[in-house]
DNA sequence: GCAAAAGTGTTGCCCATACACCCATGC
DNA sequence: GCATGGGTGTATGGGCAACACTTTTGC
């Protein structure tokens, strides 16, 4: 935009802009194998990459911002509200080549699903579906390199935010909750000691009336989502080895006291 | 990119995609008045916004990925080569009508550059300077939004990154290093608890083999920047108030024991 | 000696962990 | 009763803030 340097439509072809989405949502959160992260995928009817997984989007129309197409895209594939989800930007893409018709540069979204919505209710694309994240099947373009920088974000923001109740539905117990930090981190969490962290931090969550649901043991208490935006402290994630802490070392060539 | 809208041209005017940078740097770290976050501004040339400060910034070529915009983008405006500064991408912005003249899209990219650093060296834009940051000043097009969430970047990741030694020249005492968390936090540190912490932490530093400078009182052990990527445990800003932990409350319509 | 800055030792608090233990339900 | 899961109490260890104290220089 900055204007040392004159813009001529010779030296820059048509360009296209999109927006891709990362919709993660977490399946059978209880059950032992099929459980874990999926992210929504659409089969792509046309070449390129005809037949293949890719991940959902669109391009950016004249009279859209960024959030807006992106929040469009989103209720489109899946009739999900803004609002209902969560959804932020991640990050542009643009590499020559990424895309074999046309130059095109896509700023990339991420949504976190709760984990009990249906994708049918609404959605314009009836090949659209639920991959498990981390399989061994490809996505077209550099869709790979997008979803991975997407769960990335979702699993450090984890730590310092109370995004994992996005996953939740809007009434939830605490082991719920752990389930999701546990199939998200991949780690075993301890059940006494995260409850009560989840119930000391302000503002992570709040009681919801009703007093518990039953299924089997005794029936645990319901949650709503709290107000705040940011975890203090925050739920370190104990899958990172933690080195011993280093004593300070006196300083090479300084004058010891030997 | 994805396909189940067809592109056509005429419903998508041309569009331009720029790469904006953010170059941040500490001026004075010494001094008391001017000491501060300053970022790299051009004085525009031309409408619109002519005279006014904005980012640096230029198109991105049918080559050119974006990072590799950005670097030589960088490299342009500063003489600095990508290796010597931290660069990464920011966000994208491309609200309609952020520029009058055309849809354009930027992504903004951050760049943290040592404070010695002299701008002149090789610098293709005579008219560059340093600006205050929060400074009163605005800047052209929606550049003070880009700016700031530079800085929330920059001060976010000083937290759990080693980046604040981005701000100093390659061997730097552990006094000039709090400087750069005090100017950038706005914040006082204890300069014992502080030498202790990051003396500590592994990889953030390394003792240089000079053993000292001189200027006053006694002589400080010179470091260079450490191998870590990231800080564990992570140096967390005072600045944020920290709400005493809650008690976990007996859940309303619990059967508390009175 | 005195001021100034670098760096160390020490203490007390808070938090995270680990785990023993109690509570409430279905069968 | 017994299994199962929800939730609390408590001991232990470590990081961090606070601050007294020592070291090394310039004046």
């Amino acid at each position: 935009m900055e204007d040392h340097e004159a813009y001529d439509p010779r030296d820059y072809p048509p360009a296209a802009v999109t927006v891709d989405l990362v919709v993660l949502t977490i399946r059978d959160p209880d059950e032992g194998p099929g459980r874990g992260l999926a992210a929504l995928t659409v089969t792509r009817g046309e070449e390129p990459y005809q037949g293949v997984r890719a991940l959902p989007g669109g391009f950016v129309r004249p009279d859209e911002d960024l959030a807006e197409a992106a929040a469009r895209e989103l209720h489109e594939e899946t009739g999900l509200r803004p609002g209902t989800v969560h959804l932020e930007q991640l990050a542009s893409y643009g590499a020559p080549g990424r895309d074999p018709r046309m130059r095109v540069f896509t700023v990339a979204y991420l949504a976190l699903a709760p984990v009990t919505e249906d994708l049918r209710a609404g959605t314009d694309a009836a090949d659209a579906g639920w991959l498990p994240v981390g399989g061994p099947e490809p996505l077209a373009f550099d869709h790979d390199r997008i979803l991975a920088d997407g769960v990335e974000r979702a699993r450090a923001k984890l730590e310092y935010t109370p995004l994992a109740a996005a996953f939740c539905p809007p009434e939830f117990t605490i082991a719920q909750l752990r389930r999701v930090y546990e199939i998200v981190w991949d780690v075993r969490l301890d059940p006494r000691n995260f409850h009560r962290k989840v119930t000391g931090t302000p503002g992570f969550v709040t009681a919801a009336g009703a007093p518990a649901v039953k299924e089997r043991g005794r029936p645990a208490q319901l949650y709503r989502r709290g107000a705040a935006s940011t975890l203090y402290p925050p739920l370190l994630r104990p899958s990172v080895p933690r080195p011993p802490r280093l004593r300070p070392a006196p300083a090479p060539g300084g004058s010891g006291n030997p």
